[in-house]
DNA sequence: GTTATGATTTACT
DNA sequence: GTAAATCATAACG
């Protein structure tokens, strides 16, 4: 079942980044459909959190999808190098948004190895955000889009037992000072697709 | 118009 | 362990 708006358009996006966990990213280009759990989820916060692009009414022509109603995609490019993948949340002006930082391949694993351009099925082929989007044939053609629908949308499956979710600092985010602290990022624990970047605590 | 920088990954020492 | 790659975005003139 596709998830429906009202899980996106909640309050609180740290419950929702959680609930991430275990849910199925799914795309389908040209006819190749593609799925993945999600094991690695960053809640980021539009009011009140220095590590989010959208950070105090921070409204640019890049965040400006984020101010929409949660269930929209927001992709944009990192490094002049990797596209990630977000997720809007709660309604409209809010601008919160979960990043999905590494999936489990479920399906489609033949055409992720291609666009990855390598063989292996360990957690190399999507583990990080940049590897998602690229596993995935996600790109920033795909900035604002609806996640109610194909190409790109989210279903339903069992959620990850709270025994099981880690959590901890996010990562690359030693810019926003104390924030880059708050422990907003939630993985499943021993899974092989979690990505292995280490978060940054040294914030002088 | 110019310039600094990053929600990362990879290749090197 | 450290540094380079690489370009859209945002801030400034």
């Amino acid at each position: 079942m596709i998830l429906p708006k009202s899980f996106y358009q909640r309050d609180d996006v740290c419950l929702i980044a959680q609930e991430l966990l275990g849910k199925l990213l799914i795309t389908q280009f040209d006819g190749i459909r593609c799925v993945g759990k999600i094991v690695e989820t960053e809640a980021y916060r539009g009011w009140g959190d220095a590590a989010c692009h959208s950070h105090r009414e921070r409204r640019t022509n890049r965040t400006k999808v984020m101010y929409e109603p949660g269930g929209v995609a927001y992709v944009y490019l990192c490094y002049g190098i990797h596209n990630l993948f977000n997720i809007i949340t709660n309604v409209e002006d809010r601008a919160d948004a979960v990043l999905i930082r590494g999936i489990e391949p479920i399906e489609g694993v033949a055409a992720m190895q291609e666009r990855r351009g390598m063989k292996t099925t360990k957690g190399e082929l999507t583990a990080g955000p940049g590897r998602v989007s690229q596993a995935m044939g996600i790109d920033r053609s795909l900035y604002g889009i609806d996640l109610g629908g194909p190409p790109v949308w989210l279903e339903d499956a069992q959620s990850t037992p709270a025994n099981e979710i880690e959590t901890g600092p996010r990562v690359g985010v030693a810019y926003a000072g104390k924030d880059a602290l708050l422990p907003w990022r939630y993985w499943v624990r021993g899974n092989g697709y979690v990505s292995k970047a280490r978060p940054v605590y040294d914030v002088g």
